[in-house]
DNA sequence: TTGCAACTATACAGACCGGTATGTATTATT
DNA sequence: AATAATACATACCGGTCTGTATAGTTGCAA
């Protein structure tokens, strides 16, 4: 199935801590579920923190290409493609997956303040931020750091809403402030 | 010092479960830092679940307590009133205790749906959403429920960003956002 | 066919987990 | 002074955790 040790791996072990909790997966059960041994995983991880920040980068990366492409087949002017990154995120909490973002789960699991997970959160939680202030600058936002960081917050504040009560349409009510936001901050601009 | 063994133990392991999270804080732990032994421990507590649920019961009713009472401080007018739950929060963000919140940490921590952990933290957040519905209601929005819901997404965003990456005062920007959608919720009234 | 590398199988080490058993000291009430 | 409640001290249980050691198996290539 999986031409990559290496890879299965990693790939089982990131739906297990996604799914389950980074804590609460033991490698026993990875091990177990991508159908391999300890020796095997610890050839390639040194250690479970290893594997938990491949995971962590994993997704980063799966996540931010996923947003990308999402707005880039939703919409092509700038302040369309703001609102797209809500209905990328909405498609997202309508999977039956759904278990809330990964980064701010590691967040909570991980309470340390100088723990690499919260580093690797933060990173995504950048890089994801950056990406809301390029799409606000091309909008024309007067304010574009601003905009991105309130857009940000209606996503996560949707994401953790939607985590604890499911089906609840978290995003969508979201996406209606996005906008009033969006259209305040760009005529603002004027 | 606590006249109440129980209510002593209850607020040690309260103060770990929110400083380390729950799953990191062990049993032994909160005994050593209780100054007492497990047997009293469990003479309380029949087990460390129960003694997690009365610690998010507790954080419950005290969050309650202490967004109603600084919201009554601050303003008399619902609008404004609205305004000063953002105000509340920031301070809380502001203590060097600040590690998130307490609900959402155990909600990530506790993956499992079904899970009791899951069910007092979404216990919590819908009272929370019920306070600023009522206040919403109290201000003349044609739509509370959708308003509160907002403004909760982004009091949530705000604490989840801060926790990730600290004094970046999110919960100011966050209560800008706030101004604009209450001022449009309220004009769309009349 | 031999040799080598990757992988498997299994057992174990040592620490920690939640929870219990047994017994003792202290305190207040009667 | 006797009793009962409360709390402490300590050792222990079975189980699980991350990580390692040792030995056997497979497949491929020279």
């Amino acid at each position: 199935m999986a031409r990559n040790l290496q890879d299965h791996i990693l790939q089982t072990a990131s739906g297990l801590f996604y799914s389950q909790g980074i804590k609460a997966t033991g490698v026993d059960a990875i091990v177990k579920a991508a159908g391999t041994t300890k020796m095997s995983l610890y050839k390639y991880f040194p250690s479970k923190d290893d594997l938990v920040l491949a995971h962590l980068n994993k997704s980063r990366d799966a996540m931010l290409n996923r947003i990308l492409a999402g707005v880039e087949l939703r919409a092509s002017e700038p302040k369309q493609k703001l609102l797209a990154v809500f209905a990328v995120f909405d498609e997202l909490l309508a999977s039956p997956e759904f278990r809330g973002c990964p980064f701010i789960n590691a967040s909570a699991e991980f309470a340390e303040a100088a723990n690499p997970v919260q580093l690797a959160a933060a990173e995504f939680s950048d890089a994801f931020r950056e990406i809301l202030a390029e799409l606000a600058r091309q909008a024309g936002s007067p304010d574009p750091e601003q905009l991105s960081q309130q857009l940000a917050m209606l996503i996560s504040g949707a994401i953790v809403s939607e985590q604890m009560r499911r089906q609840s349409g978290a995003m969508r009510i979201a996406s209606a402030a996005a906008k009033i936001l969006i259209e305040q901050s760009l005529t603002t601009a004027g």
